[in-house]
DNA sequence: TTAATTTTTGACTACTCAGTACAGAATGCC
DNA sequence: GGCATTCTGTACTGAGTAGTCAAAAATTAA
């Protein structure tokens, strides 16, 4: 464990132009991440080393450090980043649904298709989960933590307004519909072919949509 | 990559009686294999080291290569290993069901009972398939030729005798039920509790059993 | 007792990794 | 120009890793 302060200046070329003394930085911050939520999502969190990270960013090490900290803070960055673009394209189709298993239905269905452009890389959150309860035991993570919030909208939406009075109920399909995310995560990292991921997310967002009571 | 064979004579202790020469091994080569299946159902395959499945069995450097050879013969001892147990727990119970959807519903049922009893530790077989993507890229893998059997397995259990004529629902069922088995497993990893698992696990097999058309 | 055979043991090589340290280069400000 | 500041590049530390090797120990066979 490090407890070096991230160096959170921020500035480089891509930040606001009012110009700072010091040698400026060769490389763009945001340029930088990008490519290394592309390196942790192709290799995962345990397979990818700080040398690749720096060599996908073009970055040496003393540099690499300065601005982006650790292994961890690096891959807490990178996993802000990505959250924020997968609940934006993802589960904003959920929120706009007002029938509560049709909104968990259409969950599915988009990550079905998420799955699908992204194979055999999958998701990067739901990726990290796993691996992540290897390197370090199953105390608090920052993947877990997100995890927790996708279970929580899930059921949320189950149960807004409109939504399903049994809370047993709601529970069940949001443990299933949670079950059914991973598990097509998993099946597009398993390699599985376009057209199956999109059948068998067709099948369980159909499913949820007709529930049995 | 290394070249060497393991090393399979296999008589130690534990092999058949006739005596021969030479100092006979101190450890039991079941009971080490049994150490070894645990240490990488816990650690993952990438979190295990050599020195974590020598200390495990008590077996010191020398003495482990020459009689389980590296880290990747162990592994596939390892899987063939736990692969014929889980089978014959789980499979068998498919196989018994004369109707298809129902049999393949038993064994989704099965396995949520299965990652209950070890959670947070789920499957080692639905497990390592992610964690060798990372490791050995998309070729072929011990782990990806037994998710190719279990693929198989379910859909002969949708399409013998008395199955699904339709060919095309049967491949849906096959990828939803393969797509549920690993989300169950990705589920008991991310430290669920036994209730939810159980409830995503009966509410999957319950989908499967009233599949739509 | 001696020879043959096999395992044990610990040292050894060679490599990878995360993270630190520091001299020097490039800039803005005065 | 001179100075403070910030970044770059590289060398370094220390820990871990996989796998090899040869000498010593334990056993059976002759």
């Amino acid at each position: 464990m490090n407890e070096r302060a991230p160096a959170q200046d921020c500035r480089g070329p891509s930040a606001h132009r009012g110009k700072m003394a010091g040698r400026p930085k060769k490389f763009d911050m945001e340029q930088a991440l990008d490519a290394f939520v592309d390196v942790f999502w192709t290799k995962g969190y345990q397979g990818t080393s700080v040398d690749d990270l720096q060599n996908a960013a073009g970055i040496k090490r003393g540099s690499f450090y300065a601005a982006f900290g650790c292994k961890d803070d690096v891959f807490n960055s990178v996993l802000e980043k990505y959250w924020n673009e997968a609940t934006a394209l993802g589960l904003k189709q959920m929120d706009a649904e007002a029938d509560p298993l049709k909104a968990v239905a259409a969950l599915v269905r988009h990550v079905g298709i998420f799955m699908t452009k992204n194979t055999p890389r999958g998701c990067l959150l739901l990726t990290s989960s796993g691996a992540l309860l290897n390197e370090k035991g199953d105390g608090d993570n920052p993947v877990r933590a997100r995890m927790n919030t996708l279970e929580r909208r899930i059921h949320d939406a189950l149960t807004r307004e409109s939504g399903l009075g049994n809370e047993a109920k709601a529970r069940e399909v949001t443990a299933f519909a949670l079950a059914c995310l991973l598990g097509l995560n998993a099946l597009a990292r398993n390699g599985q072919d376009h057209g199956k991921i999109l059948a068998a997310a067709n099948h369980a967002a159909d499913c949820i949509e007709n529930s049995p009571d």
